[in-house]
DNA sequence: TAAAAAATCTAATCTTGTTTAGATTCTAAT
DNA sequence: ATTAGAATCTAAACAAGATTAGATTTTTTA
């Protein structure tokens, strides 16, 4: 007797699927991705994707979904690994690394969902939204906490800050492949130089 | 008689060819970008666009030749203003000025160039990184040279430094319109993080 | 203003991708 | 082993987009 349907080769098959997807639509946009070479992939024909998905865009909204869920995951995972109340550059250093740790082992993924934003049917972009906005909220909290506690420099703006460090961080995914460097490394780097910047002050 | 080719209503028609294309470009992707909606845009058939290039790939190729280009000039612009011999931070300033304003004031072809970067045919991609690569260097001689004068806080990865202000900068494409902000603005804020980082330091 | 050249349009061709319906092959439980 | 249901395939319908050739209109030149 069955008691659990999603075990079933149905529920592997599915996941083959939504990684093929999520390969051919970072590398080659929603538009640029074709049922038949994702199916090709995973040594299927198109229309068998049908029993699965209903649509291209059903597949699509899977992909991106799952995309910022393995973000949010992941930093939420390693902000817990620091405890209770843990300062400001700790907690910033972590989700950094949690930010990038996920956007470079799941390249697929989030490159599916940052390199096609905007570049999508409206429908299958919205589905994500609230779950991207939730995201969104714990960066700027983060940012608000920091700035009640003083220990951020008079004078930067963080709202700017916020979006200046998503650009560094989600930026990486383009470059990151052929760099040879280590994810560490690169939060590393990302955290000293927006905590401290590049610049050899003086110091009186 | 006709001295100059160059000026008739054809050269008018191609720039507002390459126009359209840049904004459908930047919007839909490669794949998502259709002869029909661009000609339509401009009040023309599809079919008339082969007048003035050879093919929609030929078409997407000068539209990221030209996104290049606007980029180097203005940056180039603004760095000669600064006269000779500038210092770092003078000439740091004005670079992420020149490349904003560049990619923010010409939105349309940077962002059809950064958003397709990897999903077009390798053809279309690589007629422009000749320019691409110089400009490159542009970058990574400034930090080197900063380093050689000794400015660059000791531990900073000049390399890891400019490809996470490239993302900064590039980033704002995607949230600048809607964000209120102006170019001198987030130039100004982005050029004080990098030098000096969001971190108030207590001095000894 | 008439002839030549430039620019655009029309309509058809060719190709390719999504989707569907029904047939076929697996799989798992009895 | 048999059978129901799950999973996949096949082949065709349907829709769109790139490209072309030739006709037509517009602009320029003399």
């Amino acid at each position: 007797m069955t008691l659990i349907q999603a075990t079933k080769k149905s529920a592997v098959t599915r996941q083959l699927i939504l990684d093929a997807a999520a390969k051919m639509l970072s590398r080659h946009g929603y538009h640029g991705t074709y049922l038949k070479d994702i199916a090709a992939s995973i040594n299927m024909q198109a229309g068998s994707l049908y029993y699965h998905f209903n649509s291209k865009e059903a597949l699509m909204q899977e992909v991106l979904n799952k995309s910022i869920q393995l973000i949010r995951d992941i930093v939420e995972e390693e902000v817990d690994k620091l405890g209770h109340k843990p300062d400001f550059v700790s907690l910033l250093k972590a989700a950094i690394r949690g930010h990038l740790i996920a956007i470079l082992r799941h390249a697929d993924y989030t490159l599916a969902s940052i390199r096609n934003y905007g570049q999508i049917p409206k429908s299958v972009h919205d589905f994500a939204q609230a779950d991207r906005d939730a995201y969104e909220n714990f960066w700027r909290e983060l940012f608000e906490q920091a700035e009640k506690e003083g220990v951020i420099r008079s004078g930067v703006n963080t709202h700017l800050l916020r979006l200046a460090l998503f650009g560094s961080m989600n930026w990486a995914t383009i470059w990151y492949a052929d760099s040879g460097t280590s994810v560490e490394e690169i939060a590393e780097s990302q955290a000293d130089l927006f905590l401290h910047g590049c610049y050899k002050e003086e110091r009186d």
